[in-house]
This record gives structure tokens, sequence and C-alpha cells, in this order.
DNA sequence: TTCTAATATAATTGG
DNA sequence: CCAATTATATTAGT
């Protein structure tokens, strides 16, 4: 394909002729011409294996500042993982507006909370015999448990952490009451966060 | 760097020599030791060029036939990012929820539907609901807890994973509620998005 | 020891 | 000059 028979030997560049070449770049990484045909000369090189030799430095100084800058990076915007984080809040947001309206409808309902629980875990399906079967707490408790996951992790690190979320103490503050904002409260709850859609 | 002492030259391979070599290799990647032997003597290479010229040449083989499956596996895979379509399913099904909730209070309260805030599910958070310990909510709470895994191993570095727990949620019983565009905005589910690599 | 995978390095190619 | 790629070698880990 592209062999060409001109390839003659290769050599590696023994430590003597390193050390210098690393001292030179060290001081200029880009020198002109006269002095990398000095510095051939002084290393035994010639001068074309020199230029290359600094240009191939060249080459691996800037990948490893592209690395670095990367790594800086995604160290400051990666970790808290922002996307999945304002979609647990998204959750977290819409379970708060379920556990209000529940109670909300409990109280409506007079409910003592202590006896004739039907919400409990919907274990309870024994008998579900209850005059009102109220679709609302068993759509409540219906199931707000989820299981989302991936692991391409093979041999990673993948370190597993506990989270402690539901933190549901989230100031909510009703500045706008006003009648069918469930709605427009949605609405603000899911549009701070576009980026899922 | 790295560069050990011994290192003396190095010798690109004729096109006789790679030629052979490739015709072996087309018939077996991998030949015994003696083959290997025998063939370094017909290229006149040293069996340890020979046996590291394999491989090299397995390696790339390899190279190539993954990337290409990668790619194939990416184009075909890589879209729906099923972690994310399973959080916003998730978010559906408390949209859901609510809604039912909504419904079942607004029949309750019966004709000021139009106009009705007298429940304002929304704010509170600050003072009211104080005479109920809420075991419901605890309830509730209990059910909120989620898996999230994430996996971006592309650099094996799997930044973080975060576990609750439990199970999958069932699905709802939806076939009653087919008012599903209440507040639009969840509509629009959009699959694609790669914004998130 | 052999193999694989990853890396280093000298050289080439194309722009 | 630079970016990308190739070809050989070397090293770490199994």
């Amino acid at each position: 394909m592209a062999s060409k028979r001109k390839n003659k030997n290769m050599q590696r560049f023994n430590d003597e002729q390193i050390k210098l070449l690393e001292i030179m770049f060290e001081e200029e990484s880009r020198p002109e011409s006269r002095i990398k045909q000095k510095l051939a000369n002084e290393v035994g090189l010639h001068p074309r294996q020199v230029a290359t030799w600094f240009q191939n430095r060249r080459a691996r100084l800037k990948i490893k500042q592209t690395e670095r800058e990367y790594s800086s990076l995604k160290a400051s915007y990666d970790t808290p993982d922002s996307k999945f984080e304002s979609l647990k809040r998204e959750n977290q947001l819409l379970l708060l507006q379920l556990q209000k309206l529940k109670d909300t409808l409990d109280k409506q309902h007079g409910k003592n909370g202590m006896s004739s629980d039907s919400n409990s875990v919907k274990g309870d399906s024994t008998s579900e015999s209850k005059e009102k079967p109220s679709i609302l707490s068993e759509s409540v408790n219906h199931n707000i448990n989820m299981f989302i996951g991936d692991a391409n992790c093979e041999d990673a690190e993948c370190t597993e952490k506990e989270t402690g979320m539901l933190n549901i103490a989230e100031p909510i503050d009703d500045s706008s009451t006003s009648s069918e904002d469930w709605c427009s409260f949605l609405d603000q709850s899911s549009g701070n966060s576009q980026w899922w859609e």
C-alpha cells in the first residue's frame, strides 16, 4: 500500500540526545532553523530529525495540556451531575404536590390518621373493600417507587454512594396561589429544567 | 520519559518481508512458535521481531473491528437513552396521578370547578397543616426511594452513582384516564437528545 | 512464558 | 508549521 522502500533504519535517540533536546525545548519550544541545525550537530542527528523531534515534542505537550484542561472542566461541571439532579428535583416537586393533595383530601374526609388506615403500603390488598375505593389513596400509594438504572461499568470504579434525598423541606413558597394554577405551578417546575426535552 | 537504556536501532521491514508476513497472517493470525521461527528465517528477521509484528498486527485488526462494532452499536442504540426515558415516564406517571387527584377534588367540590381555588394544593409549608403528624407523608416518602444509576464509562471514570433501592413502578391502570392532555407540557417526549454527552 | 492492551517514539502524509 | 496517522518497540498486567 504505502510502504516505501526508502525507509531505512529508525533510531531511538539516546539519553544524552534526549536530555539536550529537552533542555533546549524548555528554553524554546520552537527554535529557529539555525539553532536546530546547531543542535543537530551537537547531538549527532540530522537536522530533519531534530525538526521532527521538536514537532513531536510540541504535539505531546499540547495533548497533555488539552487533557488537563478537559479534566478540570469536567471536574467542575460534571461533579454534581446537574442533569440528574434536576430531574430528581423535578420528581421531588411532583411528589410534594401529591403529598399535599393527599393531605387535603384526608382532611376533607375527616379521617383519623391512626385507625382505618387504608393508605398504607400497597400490601393490604387482602380485603380492599372500602366504601370508597378512593382512587386517590390507592393512586397515591400506588407507586412512586422507581428503578432507573444502567450499569455499563465493566470493571471500572463505579463507586456507589447513598443519596439521602428527599429534603422536602424545600421552600416552595406560595407566592401565587391563585385558582387553577396547578398547571402553572407544574409548568414552572418543569420549566426550570428544560434540558430534559 | 520512559526511554530505557538499551534502545538501539529500530528497523522498518521491507516490502518483501511485509508481504510474506501479511500472507501468513491471513492464513493464521496466531501461528505457533516454530512457524514464526521458520518465517523469521525466511524473511531475515529475528524471531522476536516476527512475534512482535504478529502481536501488533492482531492489535490493529482488533482495533478496527472494535471500532466498527462500536460505531454500528452506537448508531443503533445510542439515541433513546433509557435512563432518561424512564425518568421521564416516571414524571408522567406522577403527573397522571396528580391529574386524577385533581379531578377527584373537582368533583367533590362540585360546581365551583371553574374558579375553584379552595384547594390550591401548593404553598403551605410555612404554617398550617400541623395538626396532622402526617403519617401519610411518611408513607409517601417511603415510596419515593429511587435508584438511579449513571454510567458514562467512556473514560473509565464513573463519577458517581446513587442508590436508593426498590422496584419498578407498576404500570398505572389508566384505561380510564383518557384526558392526558392537561397541562400538555409533558407530551413532547422527544426521544432524541444527546444533550448530555 | 506468551499474550493483550496501552503507551512511547520516530517518521510520514496532507493541508 | 500543524494535525493526524503509521510503524516499531516497550512495558504492565494476567
